[in-house]
DNA sequence: TCCAATTTGTTACTGTATAACATAACAAAA
DNA sequence: TTTTGTTATGTTATACAGTAACAAATTGGA
């Protein structure tokens, strides 16, 4: 099971350039041994949300893509994140309409968020209890989950210590 | 603590005319209690949400409105909506970015959303297991949590019967 | 080399939400 | 009962989020 190094990491300072660049092998990697091609404008996506520990929204992405020189109609960023999210690389933050990097795609199933109001900085861990908790009063009702939404907003340990 | 009487009833059939006449008539007591004012357009706008038990979009109570010649430009339902949310007599249900009317609003905190996406009713439970792995999880990386978001979607057990 | 499938480019549109500001209704003090 | 501060409404305009549809280009095999 996946401990909390990576959650803890999302909310201090860290050596960025190398994290980045270490995460983009891992997703080319992955789409390897998936048989999926990260092309091009998917993998300029990822990169502009691991730049970030934080959120961006579609049209922030877009933008960024332009200052790049990329053309970039809406329906660009859409693909390249339904790609990405697809292959587990990305998530999308419903309580922010947002698109974050996942921090370790290898080993990521049912995340809970944990999204900071003030950096906006976000992290995941991993709650099985959470899961079972849910699952268990589904049960009881009868109810066949096929998703679940996690998300929990507040303030991070370093814009607490400030 | 409440049991789960209020969520199995939001997926079989009931009484459904009393049960907005009597909503109707908690929500008037909550708001005389909170010192708050359920005006006409607050009151139609829960009536609304009452009448289905599942979520509406904000321009789908617009036209509503609109069908009883109100005046209906956005704001107006925004208004209403966030003025209900703030008392706890309805629930945004941030994966599908639309509206439910709270079942139980004496006695809610923290619900839990079972979302059918075959009839699109959802069904509110209390879990205060999951809250507290949540909160557990918060707590060991320093992270203050100042609201939750959980949300499941699947199959209800009058859909799954069929 | 050609074919079929996947990916990209682009236009146009639908849906969701808010900023800003004018007006009206209300409630308590003067 | 007027005045005044506050709360609620009406309205316009616009920002932000997401998708349908189709043409063009690219890719990876037969």
């Amino acid at each position: 099971m996946r401990d909390d190094e990576d959650a803890k990491r999302a909310f201090a300072p860290h050596d960025h350039g190398a994290c980045v660049a270490q995460s983009v092998a891992m997703a080319e990697e992955i789409c390897l041994l998936s048989n999926v091609r990260l092309t091009d404008t998917r993998r300029k996506v990822l990169e502009l949300l691991l730049e970030e520990h934080r959120p961006l929204g579609a049209y922030a992405i877009l933008e960024k893509l332009r200052a790049q020189g990329q053309s970039a109609q809406p329906p660009v960023a859409y693909r390249a994140l339904d790609f990405l999210i697809a292959q587990g690389l990305a998530h999308r933050i419903e309580s922010l309409n947002a698109y974050v990097a996942c921090i370790n795609p290898t080993d990521c199933a049912l995340p809970t968020f944990l999204i900071c109001t003030r950096c906006e900085r976000v992290a995941e861990t991993e709650e099985k209890a959470a899961d079972a908790a849910i699952s268990r009063a589904a049960d009881r009702l009868g109810f066949v989950i096929e998703q679940q939404l996690r998300e929990a907003s507040g303030t991070c340990p370093s814009c607490t210590a400030r």
